[in-house]
DNA sequence: CTTCAACCAGCAGAATTTTCATGGGGAAAT
DNA sequence: ATTTCCCCATGAAAATTCTGCTGGTTGAAG
């Protein structure tokens, strides 16, 4: 859970992460626009935490550098400016949350956890990655090295296992009774059958290979030989 | 994009939802905490707001009954309770903003859309659109390349469903349980069905197709093939 | 060094499942 | 009383899933 902080006073950048980080979150601290900016379209955070007044940009010029590039992650505008009108400014440019200095240091982390809450979790139900491998199982989508994949159910099914697994050896049963359910023969060769299809979708095009047999054993997903 | 808004004050209620309305949301206002809780957990908002202090329930056991059911709602909490430790109790049971009466409207509708945008990714009213195809849920209306479509209630239920998650697989079940709500027959094609009549008026006159099917998934909104 | 058995990759076509496209009956709206 | 809309049923077409088989590799025993 990691957070950018932009703020160029060091007192209270130095405040602010050592709450945070009390509170179990890992705090980068940019002391300047120029630097902040660079940090958030270089890494990716959980949430970041802009003062508007800065120098060398602005905070309302580091977020729109961000939105230029990346609508998702959180922002939270931290900042003396209290009218109505600096709000709109913020919001206006698309930051999720406002909060005016001075302000109690438990209600910072109440809405840092609130914009950190959501994604946490959504993060975890729906995308699976492996490498440059990236496989959605809501929008049922499979990417390699930012190519989309087309796979059929059952390829994905498998694939989405082994990524639930990375580095473990999976024995054909346990994947067959995983993906085929009940209605699995055990002298049958499908589950071969479609590791091989799933190698040249997923590893013949490539030439880093993830897919590995472990003979007498099953299969893996791995990064080396 | 529907809101809920519970709060008794019939002055103060009557002036958010016009308001709001202006801004072109749907607004549903509940005046007291039971009839608040009833149409929360039995209706699908895009958020919630929720004044504290209410009759029969309090806006804090509205939210704890939302949150016990479901996580993904943002809960707006509108009070003139102003302490830290007010805040710090809302905060606590899981709401996503919090703002002190008396407010300005203005910073009410910046931060409304806030916690909407990320939702349905549509932070203009009730236009949903993808590429060259525009569905207008206020309206009821819907064009393809300037062209109107005239489109039945089935079939515009179900472009909307498709529009709201662009990218995303959806699967017939998904597609059922939200257009056809509770009276679902698992053995029907009726999805198909409308699929097929669906495209033979967005995707058969044009020729860039739209709606694509994934064999054994489901359905999807997406440009390419 | 040879042989053998176990194991696995890969192919091709058959079997099965899934999807498309229509016709038609009945309900609802006009 | 039409017209429109909703849904079921059906068969054809398309795509996927699976089976059976061939051949290659490996490693251990003879």
């Amino acid at each position: 859970m990691k957070i950018l902080l932009v703020e160029d006073e060091p007192k209270v950048s130095a405040f602010i992460k050592r709450g945070l980080e009390e509170e179990g979150f890992e705090v980068e601290v940019a002391y300047d626009g120029r630097f902040g900016r660079q940090l958030a379209l270089s890494h990716s955070y959980e949430l970041i935490i802009l003062d508007v007044i800065l120098p060398y940009f602005s905070g309302l010029e580091v977020l729109e550098a961000i939105r230029a590039q990346d609508q998702q992650t959180p922002v939270l505008l931290l900042t003396a400016l209290g009218t109505t009108q600096d709000k709109l400014h913020g919001f206006g440019g698309g930051a999720d949350d406002y909060l005016v200095k001075p302000f109690d240091f438990p209600e910072l982390v109440a809405r840092v956890r609130a914009l950190t809450r959501r994604r946490g979790q959504q993060a975890k139900g729906s995308a699976l990655s492996f490498e440059d491998l990236t496989l959605d199982s809501a929008a049922k989508t499979v990417t390699r090295a930012g190519q989309p994949l087309k796979l059929t159910a059952r390829e994905f099914g498998l694939l989405e296992l082994l990524l639930r697994h990375p580095g473990r050896v999976l024995s054909r049963a346990e994947l067959a009774a995983d993906v085929w359910e009940d209605s699995f023969d055990a002298g049958s060769n499908v589950v071969d059958v479609y590791v091989n299809y799933l190698r040249n979708k997923v590893d013949k095009p490539f030439s880093r290979k993830l897919i590995h047999t472990v003979v007498g054993m099953g299969y893996v997903l791995r990064a080396q030989e």
